[in-house]
DNA sequence: CTTGACAAACCGTCCAGACGGTATCTTATG
DNA sequence: CATAAGATACCGTCTGGACGGTTTGTCAAG
């Protein structure tokens, strides 16, 4: 009986804080740092607290993954309702959103996404679904080899950004991006 | 005491048997299914045997990320070899090792050290130090924005053979490269 | 007084690593 | 060359701790 059993009750407000310190965690100690106890503990609440909002382990990544891609599909929403060309339009909706994560020093809940993608089968399959649905709405305007590379040379940025591996100038990273602009309209 | 115990002894090919193993584990179910009692049983080998090998896990890994990369700085020596203009050398090197990954069926040892590297911060801070070290080694050649964006467009075709979050076509896969390559020329 | 939102103790399993041993290989010496 | 003396390559069991999940209890709000 502490604190989070005496304040007033926001369970919306309590997820989001537990969602929000499993992302952090998975970034500073790795996929594996994320356990049930620690991702608890960091948040403030009990262990019993925290399978209360997701009955299971699995429960909790796949809200972290609804999380994250929901926010990735309103930021690319966003950006393709000001774009007024049609040819590649997905395509710079995803560059801008992509470039701005690695710009964003506090997006790095998204870089944890890729991290635990990538580690666990079944998440990897969730973001192939991903994939094939948006490669299948916009095959009509983005599915020319231009935009396909484009979109892959982005994803290859966005592995730097999270392996932290280059250390690209901010200029060369702008004309990077004009470059990979010019070529989703080809 | 049974079977290797009696065999002749072989160190190295159990020492290479064992990071084959690791290697394939991590593929087949996730870098979780790596533990030290799965891989020496997959291996034929006790687990005091897989320890004497490798002192602890992460020497285990640490070795599975030598041997791949090893693999890999050669496969990049011997494109280079073959190439007589010096600029964007490495790079073109680079793309053709990254694209070849992607089409050989039994190159899958290399995509698990990518799923391995994003999980263990240890391994990242590894991966780090080696990008550093190329890109210090062929900063005269290959620091060109061109070339930069080139062996980002490789990577991310690599994370896209890792997840096979993308059916990308043959003719459009070698378009592609024919595009990076020009790029690393420019 | 019922129900949702937590707390806290607990359980079974799994895993990394330690340990004490045994078999095979190598080397030096007589 | 023979062989003793180590060094090296393994085996198989045990343990302490971590981790996912369960259960039961508590409190506050409606």
């Amino acid at each position: 009986m502490s604190i989070a059993h005496h304040r007033r009750k926001q369970p919306e407000l309590v997820r989001q804080q537990l969602l929000e310190v499993a992302a952090r965690l998975s970034l500073e100690q790795g996929a594996a740092g994320v356990t049930l106890d620690a991702v608890s503990q960091a948040a403030g609440v009990s262990k019993g607290g925290l399978l209360h909002h997701f009955p299971n382990k699995m429960a909790l990544l796949n809200g972290l993954f609804d999380d994250l891609t929901g926010k990735m599909e309103r930021a690319i929403e966003e950006e393709m309702r000001n774009d007024p060309v049609a040819h590649g339009r997905f395509t710079r909706a995803y560059l801008s959103v992509v470039f701005a994560l690695g710009e964003d020093p506090d997006a790095q809940g998204w870089q944890v996404l890729t991290i635990a993608l990538l580690s666990e089968p079944h998440l990897r399959e969730r973001w192939r679904l991903w994939v094939a649905d948006h490669a299948d709405e916009f095959i009509g305007t983005d599915s020319s080899p231009g935009c396909l590379l484009a979109r892959f040379a982005a994803d290859g940025l966005w592995l730097a950004d999270i392996l932290k591996s280059h250390d690209v100038d901010q200029s060369i990273r702008q004309a990077m991006r004009a470059q990979l602009v010019a070529l989703s309209l080809q």
